[in-house]
DNA sequence: TATCTGTACTAATTGTGTTAGTACAGATAA
DNA sequence: TTATCTGTACTAACACAATTAGTACAGATA
């Protein structure tokens, strides 16, 4: 079983989830930086998907900066990923601001803002 | 112009995204409980939609316990909100876990979501 | 040379949201 | 009663985007 995977019931199209996938893969170091992805024909039939599907993802990929495609030769994950991290940090802020006024609006009190993310933080060696 | 409103280059459906502008409309008040909907045909002459898109609507508002149908009748705001409120105080309380995680995850420390959470609790009179 | 690679393109298929149209029963006011 | 509103139910058609299918080309490699 392959460590990518795509979900057919999700809302997402295929093609995004793969992109997301594979993002989080290379951000959390579960893909070598500088390896060779599988091909595009490779992956499709890995996954039992059109190749068109695959080469998409992959285009976006490439577009995000966490792959690199040398036609003849096959993609590769980028070896600079620091653009990428604080791109994802970012984000997670931005998304953590929006949660946080979505709470506060629902009328959450401030106190156990607090705690939810005493609890995330706080549990772990 | 309509307190209601649909957009047609959002991914959501049209009938998601009425449902979620209700319930958002009641939760804040800006729709007295009680009061009566706009007819099925006449919202969707309103928005310019087919009635059978409004009708799946007001079906899923029903669901969530928004509206109440009364064949004959017409649709009316539900008189008790309550549970809606805590529904809604719930969700954005685990949405808030879910993006905190994510933060810590993509590397964020304590300090910066306790800011976070500060920035939103703090600057309101 | 043979076979891999990425890339590009058109056409067909599929699924889902939306529209179109009709119909029925209950409620209300004339 | 009659006329007209209401929600509800249903089938058929339409529109759009995702996906699939198929083919082709050029560069890289052994």
């Amino acid at each position: 079983m392959s460590i990518f995977s795509v979900d057919y019931k999700n809302r997402k199209p295929i093609w995004e989830q793969l992109t997301d996938n594979v993002t989080d893969l290379v951000l959390r170091g579960l893909l070598p930086l500088g390896e060779a992805m599988p091909s595009v024909r490779a992956m499709a039939a890995d996954l039992g998907i059109n190749p068109n599907t695959i080469q998409k993802a992959y285009v976006e990929l490439e577009r995000r900066g966490v792959i690199v495609s040398i036609p003849g030769r096959g993609s590769f994950v980028t070896t600079d990923i620091s653009a990428l991290l604080t791109e994802r940090l970012e984000s997670a802020a931005a998304a953590l601001g929006e949660s946080a006024r979505a709470a506060k609006e629902a009328g959450m009190e401030r106190e156990r803002a607090i705690k939810i993310i005493d609890e995330v933080w706080g549990n772990d060696k």
